[in-house]
DNA sequence: TGATTTATGTATCGTTTGCTATAAAATATT
DNA sequence: AATATTTTATAGCAAACGATACATAAATCA
């Protein structure tokens, strides 16, 4: 019936094109799971935000592990590459970890989904089976915990922090204090506290080294 | 059919007496909902691990979500009351935080249920209906943020840390350093690289006051 | 134009969910 | 022994879940 044009020129295949933009019925899944999390969003409310039919969403998508897997893929891209790239630029280490926690906590907080992390919030409760996802959301907070520890061996040969730091502990106690930020979005901080807490997080780095 | 005699002796009611030990039926319970989270964990399984049928179930504690709220109170109490005593008993502000960040390590993840803090992690991701329980779990995890915050306004009064810490914030983010960790025991770190983390939090204090 | 291909909306599938109606069993009370 | 009360096990409820069968619509290709 209502068969728009398609939003998005793409190449164009044989048949009916598609009568809604992929790219942005992925970011209204986002959306849902972001806010939600993985099980409590049935495929039904998905399909309402998306503005699709659940044959849609399975043509397209696959299902709804899949359809979870990319959004997750696109949240991590949209909002955590920058910061990232931001942190490992920053010379000295102790502002990067400044800036990092405050990027991080305006990102929680921001005001379209002030609800946290997806990585860390949005596959929590979930059932067993879903090894796919959960090795996915894992691996996404482990692959921060070692950029920390990389950018703290890099300060270790700088001279900015002692040589005898023990990186992993280091790099595990920030990533922890980063994990737990999300769950201090999701009970409703203000944004100002959340940033109060997170420039607590320079504190664990040892002390500065004297020659540098 | 099996109608053993009841394992503990209660005031003992009219009608036909309960085949099963209450509280050892809540334990198991709270194992369940301990391991996989509030809704993950269906009523079947509830059943199975209590051994008992549904109508006993709710017949003895109502709803899902009543076992869920009992279990919690119980889980509190069992695990976490000793430690916050301890951890208030303590004179040395500095030595209590270390002492209970160890504790909280071990429990954490201790042998018999390796899984993190069964009110952080147990309605991460739950149906926003569920308003008792969003509201049960948060109102404890606020009680250890305040529990830190009242023990802190303590240390100024003796001296033991400056007079113008930001107490909230500091509250703030040892509350929110505990909570990481339960996220870290799900995603399986050894109780060894726990405690190294757990050890960065007393980290997060005001260096010691020079008058004491 | 006719054949082919892909997407769409409707209407459901089988399963699992939390929960309960029912009748039989086991106790205390009279 | 008869009655009242409570718990038990079986069996199944209505609703929600993720996922699909089906026929139709809209495009390309021959």
């Amino acid at each position: 019936m209502t068969a728009q044009r398609p939003r998005q020129s793409e190449p164009r295949g044989k048949g009916r094109p598609r009568a809604f933009d992929r790219a942005q019925a992925l970011n209204k899944a986002l959306e849902i799971f972001w806010r939600q999390g993985y099980a409590p969003a049935s495929v039904a409310e998905l399909c309402k935000a998306m503005e699709i039919n659940p044959p849609s969403l399975y043509a397209t998508f696959g299902n709804k592990a899949n359809l979870f897997l990319e959004a997750l893929r696109h949240y991590e891209h949209t909002y955590w590459d920058a910061p990232a790239r931001r942190f490992l630029a920053e010379p000295d280490v102790y502002s990067a970890v400044e800036q990092f926690f405050q990027e991080a906590a305006e990102i929680l907080l921001s005001p379209e989904t002030p609800c946290g992390c997806m990585v860390v919030l949005a596959a929590v409760n979930i059932s067993e089976d879903e090894k796919e996802i959960i090795a996915t959301v894992r691996d996404l907070r482990l692959a921060t915990k070692t950029m920390f520890a990389d950018r703290f061996r890099r300060a270790i040969q700088e001279g900015q922090i002692p040589a005898d730091t023990d990186v992993p502990a280091l790099a595990g106690a920030l990533n922890t204090l980063l994990e737990g930020l999300s769950l201090q979005a999701r009970d409703g901080l203000f944004q100002s506290e959340l940033k109060a807490i997170a420039a607590h997080a320079v504190r664990m780095l040892p002390p500065r080294s004297p020659n540098s």
